[in-house]
DNA sequence: TTGTAAGCGTTATCAC
DNA sequence: GTGATAACGCTTACAA
């Protein structure tokens, strides 16, 4: 069979292609008998829009890109896929792109974007600051961008994230308060929020009096959550057995670190809560089947999602220039679950 | 600043279109320094190629389609990401999909992709035979697609996936071995590689001359391994404790229900595996973390996309009616691992 | 209410 | 080597 676009419709029916796709289009302009003509004969066709014809016509689509660190961490996982259910909903694609901690791929991805001419852009940058030109250009001379959970960025648009050095503080005092006053605090390297995770902690800590120690501040470098890692962790932490330095109390500042440092404790021979409390960010029910079931900061990413979709279809539909918009912040509230990792008898 | 595209370039350098867009694809035909001052030109504009409209006149796309029932279970996670890094290599552009065992959404899925033109197409089907004339139709038609993982499936083409019978068959034979007769057998209803699944496990029964009994062949309808079908899967094992006919060993035939089957089974205060041994379907590290620590058949995520993509490409480049090309089945091995969870003592 | 025609950015087929 | 020109499938003034 030959192919079936608007020129062959009109051809068979004796219309002509203006016609047609205005009948296709549902516009009021087109008489009522002609319109079922057109879609009976394009329903029998199995007629399929050619969205490249279309969008080289109109300039639009309806693509939204997602650009996440990666899909391997419960917490962008379960965002990505709400966001998916909701734009399902409002009739948007998702291109989803991971950019493993990675500028350059960051760049790639977003060039990507550009080229399929998204109509906006959620992301979620690869470290603090990272293509902060190029987000820039495109927030201001080419579609809407919005940041979720590594909010700190230059970049001036809508924020959406939690209040990361709340939380931390929240987890570390709760750690204080149950007797444990050498607390190590785990974080990405150069990662959007560790920042204020840490400030956080800090400040927890001179709450109550406890000395700072630079080397409880624990950075581990990854690409990718399903890195071998496990073994960088567990020489920092047998050094610091060995020096007598061991801390008695953990914070997970990552979804990736909070679920690993189970596992080198164990290799450790150490004894979670005993031994080592430990309390991190993670998004996965699993927690609770872990042994011990984890305490963790879960974000709500329900909500996030919902939000960062709202905002951004507020923004694709608005004409003014996105230089002078007024952005605000939205800092959501976290949900702290204790399970057997911090229960201290 | 204005539009930068190829007719603007040719304005500037006093070229035509044509020779731009020759330059631009490298052509041989086009003399060095010509080259030289489009590419520079381009590159100082920043110059990006409007795919839609390469694609209207081409006729091709560098896009791939995968449609999987959900990212939210580890194994079709994990797979997604090896694909995202070989696609990444040989330039190719994943269009991820979700159906959530629907076959509609599966409908609506392929039909997006089909109108994204892509290049082709890589699925693990909603359940056995859905969409099979569709499928058919893109194939034969339209572009190529590979199934994996769930291949039970009439379409004619190249199918990827692990010799489920002889896992499960492997599996049950070592709680067999391990004296454990009352074994229970966990699967998702209407999956493809279902029937496969339970067969291995019957044929283990059988061997060791243990009559199956149906009510321990355990049917899970789920559409999202987010969902609560824990509280389903409790009542199930509440009943049978209540009539006495309680399982000592369960085979988990899908990685979320070999996950969630530990959390049920703390809930009714059995110890495993004391009371009941557990091994499943599961492809995350995670459950060497879990409570205890899980059994796992282990599927070759890393080979299977790597094969999928090559297999694919090669059909791509193939000019051949896909009709007529004799396909194989490609069965690769799984890796079992021991773990708490089947160590009786 | 419908038709005509131009044009979106690119590539391919001719000429020159 | 390079330039005109048509064409991909669609939308949209403008005309009728």
């Amino acid at each position: 069979m030959g192919k079936v676009n608007i020129k062959s419709i009109a051809a068979a029916l004796n219309l002509s292609p203006a016609t047609v796709s205005r009948a296709l289009n549902d516009s009021h302009e087109v008489k009522a008998t002609t319109k079922e003509r057109v879609l009976a004969y394009a329903a029998k066709h199995h007629y399929r829009p050619n969205p490249f014809a279309k969008h080289l016509k109109t300039g639009k689509t309806n693509l939204i890109g997602v650009v996440i660190p990666f899909l391997s961490s419960p917490f962008f996982l379960e965002f990505i896929d709400e966001l998916y259910k909701l734009s399902l909903l409002q009739h948007y694609t998702l291109l989803p792109f991971q950019t493993q901690n990675n500028e350059r791929t960051e760049k790639e991805a977003l060039d990507f974007l550009i080229r399929q001419n998204v109509a906006g852009i959620i992301i979620s940058p690869a470290f603090e600051n990272s293509n902060t030109e190029l987000l820039k250009s495109i927030h201001y001379d080419h579609c809407p961008v919005i940041l979720f959970d590594r909010i700190q960025h230059d970049l001036n648009t809508y924020k959406i994230g939690i209040h990361n050095s709340l939380e931390t503080f929240k987890a570390t005092e709760e750690l204080i308060k149950k007797g444990r006053k050498r607390i190590a605090f785990l974080c990405g390297k150069d990662i959007g929020n560790a920042k204020d995770r840490i400030r956080g902690y800090k400040n927890a800590l001179h709450n109550y009096s406890i000395p700072f120690q630079k080397d409880y501040v624990i950075d581990a470098d990854y690409q990718d959550p399903t890195e071998n890692i496990d073994s960088e962790l567990k020489e920092i932490f047998q050094r610091l057995q060995t020096a007598d330095h061991m801390p008695n109390a953990i914070v997970g500042g990552t979804d990736t670190l909070s679920i690993k440092i189970l596992g080198v404790l164990a290799d450790l021979d150490l004894r979670v809560p005993d031994d080592v409390a430990v309390i991190g960010f993670t998004n996965t029910n699993l927690a609770n089947y872990l042994n011990p079931a984890l305490s963790t900061i879960r974000q709500p990413t329900q909500q996030m999602a919902q939000l960062a979709l709202d905002l951004l279809i507020r923004l694709m539909e608005k004409q003014q220039d996105r230089r002078e918009i007024q952005y605000d912040d939205f800092l959501l509230g976290a949900t702290t679950i204790y399970r057997k990792s911090t229960e201290i008898a």
